[in-house]
DNA sequence: TTGGCGATTGGCT
DNA sequence: GCCAATCGCCAAT
């Protein structure tokens, strides 16, 4: 696993993002993510440890989990060794694991839609801060496997809806894949 | 104790 | 394309 935060965010594209519900397994292929590293002024680690963000201290590997716009939950990755806050945002995946779940989850959205941005795969998966901190690189509620089918090749752009350092292309997605959130012209 | 502010989404023009 | 909804967080009072 790579030790660099914008490293593991192109690491993290293709790998399967896999989650365990009552109903039974739901998740898929991971499409676009987005890295906040070490200093970055965009990160919620920015201003040091906090009880929202102190997952982002975690070793790398763990759940760090919020709600945004007080509407939608985000999923990230904690990145960095242990007590050095950065994260990767897991941005969109593809379905490929109980699509009828995710169906049920979202309320009967176009399998396109289903997981396409970072709220919505968090809805479709029944994510919440009840995960915040919890380790994804063992098998439990949530957690990364191995990659999934052949992924295609990885664009990079600038990161999506920030204010602060908006023009670092730190964001990182699949090519040509009709998953990807964001406007087409990122995409490219 | 308070007020401003989002790593978004969906509905409407 | 524009904008309101909605609320937890946190810096400043």
């Amino acid at each position: 696993m790579p030790v660099d935060t914008a490293r593991l965010a192109r690491f993290l594209i293709g790998k399967m993002l896999v989650r365990i519900l009552a109903e039974g397994a739901a998740g898929g292929r991971i499409v676009e993510t987005e890295a906040y590293g070490i200093g970055d002024p965009a990160g919620h680690a920015y201003r040091g440890v906090t009880p929202r963000n102190r997952a982002l201290f975690l070793e790398r590997g763990h759940a760090y989990v919020y709600l945004a716009y007080g509407v939608s939950f985000m999923l990230n990755v904690s990145s960095e060794t242990s007590g050095v806050g950065a994260g990767v945002l897991i941005r969109a995946i593809e379905p490929t694991i109980g699509v009828a779940i995710m169906e049920q989850n979202r309320g009967a959205e176009r399998v396109r839609d289903l997981a396409r941005g970072p709220g919505r795969l968090c809805e479709a998966l029944k994510i919440d801060r009840r995960l915040d901190g919890i380790d994804l690189c063992q098998a439990g509620p949530l957690w990364l496997g191995s990659d999934g089918q052949a992924s295609g090749e990885i664009g990079q752009s600038k990161r999506i809806g920030i204010t602060r350092a908006p023009d670092s292309p730190l964001r990182f997605y699949v090519r040509g894949n009709s998953f990807v959130s964001g406007r087409q012209a990122l995409n490219r």
